[in-house]
DNA sequence: GGTCGTC
DNA sequence: GACGACCAACGCCTA
DNA sequence: TAGGCG
């Protein structure tokens, strides 16, 4: 599978619409990406034998996915190495630093179990990231410390590492994709615990294949609260005839995923998902505010429509969460919310992979569907 | 998290 | 080698 | 247009 192809020569931005996106003049040299080494995966007998990297390898194979994760020889290199070392992972060199700070110290769980976690989970992962650029969101000191945000690749990160150069309105960004199992590790080791990654592809930036619904419980709600809320949207959703892909935030509510044509645009996908807001904002005044400010939300569950923006991420699925727990963005059945065990941190990075053994992938028609919306 | 300047 | 300073985003919403 | 918000 090549690798992603940056344009190295830039095309102006339409003249005609103005603060929209641009492809960019030069910046720095431009890239050329090499292609990636091998990405078939492990061989049988190099498997992990943990719950996360067979599941992960199992549902690879059922959908076809030649992304791979890290064999057991790479695993066990992982744990040979002290504090800090070179990690050969999936083909390439990735320094590792400070593998046994403790990012959840309640949890005990360190950098290197943060490593550990993503390079397992990639097979599965990867397919939901692919040539979508990238936010990150570092936690250099741990759950609890400063974090910060990055978008722009800095220049100390590999050059393997391919990008997708991007003007906005404020500037010109290379933006990192995720392709293969090492930039996984090598954003774990930077301490990116959560990945968000936009809701289009690189090869069509303003035209989303994902509408996204972010259920936000403000003070006072409940995730019971939250649940109710999921359902009536679920019907609301059925009446419409959208099929749609719910999954755990890992922190207090849900998020639904709307997989869509790549014909819309974000101030069209915006309009659909504020509009079925309303819609159930006035079903549900009871549990649902549509206010914007937090201190007047209070009780009531938020439907975030202002989310499918360019630029604006959600923690994707299978992201691990800046929580107490390490909670893991988790897809779930939409039958699942009659369980009364359900919580937004059901799963972790310790659970994830008995999970996947379970039901295996519950987020690929993410992947697969495309719908028209419709008009609301 | 990395980098750079300084002790 | 140890330190401290510095850097690392964006776009919409509301008043 | 500043500050809130995610
Ligand atoms: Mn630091
Ligand atoms: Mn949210």
């Amino acid at each position: 599978m090549p690798g992603v192809r940056i344009p190295s020569t830039a095309r102006k931005a339409p003249p005609t619409v103005a603060l929209k996106t641009a492809r960019a003049p030069a910046k720095r040299s431009s890239t050329t990406i090499t292609t990636r080494p091998s990405s078939r995966g492990p061989a049988p007998a190099d498997l992990p034998d943990t719950p996360l990297s067979r599941a992960a390898a199992k549902i690879a194979k059922q959908f076809g996915t030649k992304i791979r994760g890290a064999t057991a020889s790479e695993l066990n290199a992982l744990e040979a190495i002290k504090q800090e070392g070179d990690w050969e992972i999936g083909g390439r060199v990735v320094h590792l630093t400070n593998l046994d700070k403790l990012l959840f110290p309640e949890d005990r769980y360190s950098k290197r179990d943060l490593i550990r976690y993503y390079v397992q989970v990639a097979p599965v992962m990867i397919p939901y990231y692919s040539k979508r650029p990238l936010s990150m969101n570092p936690h250099p000191d741990g759950i609890h410390g400063k974090s910060y945000w990055v978008k722009d690749k800095p220049d100390y990160a590999p050059a393997w590492i391919p990008t997708f150069r991007y003007q906005d309105q404020k500037s010109l960004k290379d933006w990192i994709l995720i392709e293969e199992v090492a930039t996984l590790a090598w954003l774990a080791n930077h301490a990116v615990i959560d990945m968000h990654p936009w809701y289009s592809r690189q090869d069509k930036p303003e035209y989303p294949d994902w509408s996204v619904v972010d259920l936000d419980p403000a003070e006072g709600a409940t995730f019971k609260d939250v649940v109710a809320v999921a359902k009536v949207l679920k019907s609301a959703l059925d009446h419409l005839q959208l099929e749609a892909v719910l999954k755990t935030t890992g922190q207090s509510g849900l998020h639904i995923y709307i997989p869509i044509e790549r014909r819309y645009t974000l101030d069209e996908s915006r309009g659909f998902v504020e509009k079925l807001a309303h819609m159930i904002a006035e079903l549900m005044p009871d549990k649902v505010t549509e206010v914007w400010e937090v201190k007047r939300r209070t009780g009531k569950i938020r439907i975030d429509y202002t989310q499918n923006v360019i630029n604006k991420t959600l923690a994707g699925p299978y992201s691990v969460r800046p929580a107490i727990r390490a909670p893991v963005s988790a897809p779930i059945a939409w039958k699942e919310l009659d369980d009364a065990r359900l919580r937004p941190d059901r799963w972790t990075i310790k659970t994830l992979g008995d999970r996947l053994l379970e039901v295996g992938d519950l987020f690929h028609d993410a992947l697969t569907l495309r719908q028209r919306l419709p008009a609301l």
